[in-house]
DNA sequence: TGTCACCATTTTGTATACAATTGGCGGCCT
DNA sequence: AGGCCGCCAATTGTATACAAAATGGTGACA
């Protein structure tokens, strides 16, 4: 697996056991013990009772002193929940970044991904089913407006928004192709409304932008 | 001071080091090691770590690889970034109560906190410079509309944004009588609002009153 | 049959020993 | 003098031993 892209076992441990729990490789309410994953990741307890610790805050696990950490199950209402909170953040990016200006490397990586964007419309991969370039192009552009407010907490926050099993991967397979389309268009609509100063209309567009991924989710989660 | 509140070491050392990073006990980029602090709290490293780990991921330190732990520095930009974040998610728990009808129990606490608003602003306290009561009153009231909209996430991050030091007692030493009043009109405003299912109004006045907290503070900031 | 107390086992919490890394000092070479 | 190198002390990272708490099961007793 991805041994050793970290500077020390806790680190290393903590993201492995991340991506993991990302996946849906351990089911909900499954405890989580530490000698069992020790073995299993072939470290000792410690570097897996830091991960389990920063994964706990991070509201992947559950923990109960003295009775350890088991794995968080997400209902239907905590994913909305998740969402409706990481659409207001992400609108916030927007307002703050029509309010100041957008910097022009931030610029140049919004005006790529939406060229991206494009192109893969454009391209058979969709239909093909694979939405790995879209997740790509996806993520970079909200990534690049929340790293330009230079907002610590909101890109913090962002971020753990984020992760959260199942939502993760992006629920881009549900995706219809006017579903890619319209995606694509807010995208272009936040991008001008942030180029134009109209922070209220690019934090809007942005909360709908979001949520209509809760949506989509929403309606397919019961298979 | 406030040993063994916890059930475990870790948690009352995480604790009582949050306390005091709240109070400004440690100046910016101060080194925090492990055996100074160990001895300094009479327990080992361990819970040491553990303290240090979780406190880094809240935001109070910052921490390195191989190198450790420092006290981060919050410049006033910071400070005013994190009220804006605080202010669209507290605002955004308003919306969310508004929409679906505030419970019982929670409208008893919000009227609670509101007339004992209005019982301190008639008291000399305020004068006095006895702000606790006032402290008191206001967490009970924010927190007591966070919790009712069940967001995990929103509840947590909202609490995280409140911990910053200096903030976090609030900036009550530099409010005036106006000020309190004011804030106590808010307090009855977003109630009414939502009461009222006025969810755009009720998310606008929290917000509003969040960024006039951020305001004062940012007025008497350089001393 | 159900309840409770007790003990053994398992699991988590804490201390500590040992390993690895960092940073600084001093000597050495150029 | 300046810079490079290697050693040493200090500090963090990791493993492990020991302590304390929770869990599960057994048997006495009502």
């Amino acid at each position: 697996m991805n041994s050793d892209t970290q500077p020390t076992r806790s680190l290393n441990v903590t993201e492995t056991l991340r991506e993991q729990l990302l996946q849906g490789e351990f089911a909900p309410n499954t405890r989580l013990q530490e000698i069992a994953l020790a073995e299993r990741m072939g470290v000792s307890r410690t570097p897996i009772r830091e991960a389990l610790s920063v994964l706990a805050r991070d509201g992947l696990l559950e923990y109960a002193p003295n009775r350890g950490y088991t794995v968080r199950e997400f209902s239907l209402q905590d994913i909305v929940s998740a969402f409706r909170v990481r659409a207001v953040l992400e609108g916030l990016g927007c307002r703050l970044l029509a309010e100041k200006g957008v910097p022009v490397d931030t610029d140049t990586q919004l005006q790529h991904a939406i060229a991206w964007g494009e192109t893969l419309l454009q391209s058979s991969q969709l239909q093909g089913g694979d939405f790995d370039q879209w997740r790509e192009m996806n993520k970079s552009f909200h990534l690049a407006i929340l790293l330009a407010t230079k907002n610590d907490l909101l890109i913090r926050f962002a971020k753990i928004s984020r992760n959260i099993p199942i939502v993760f991967n992006g629920s881009f397979r549900w995706y219809s192709t006017r579903d890619f389309q319209r995606s694509q268009d807010h995208h272009q609509t936040i991008y001008a409304a942030m180029k134009n100063g109209q922070a209220e209309r690019a934090d809007n567009m942005m909360q709908e932008h979001v949520m209509q991924a809760a949506e989509i989710l929403q309606r397919h989660y019961g298979q």
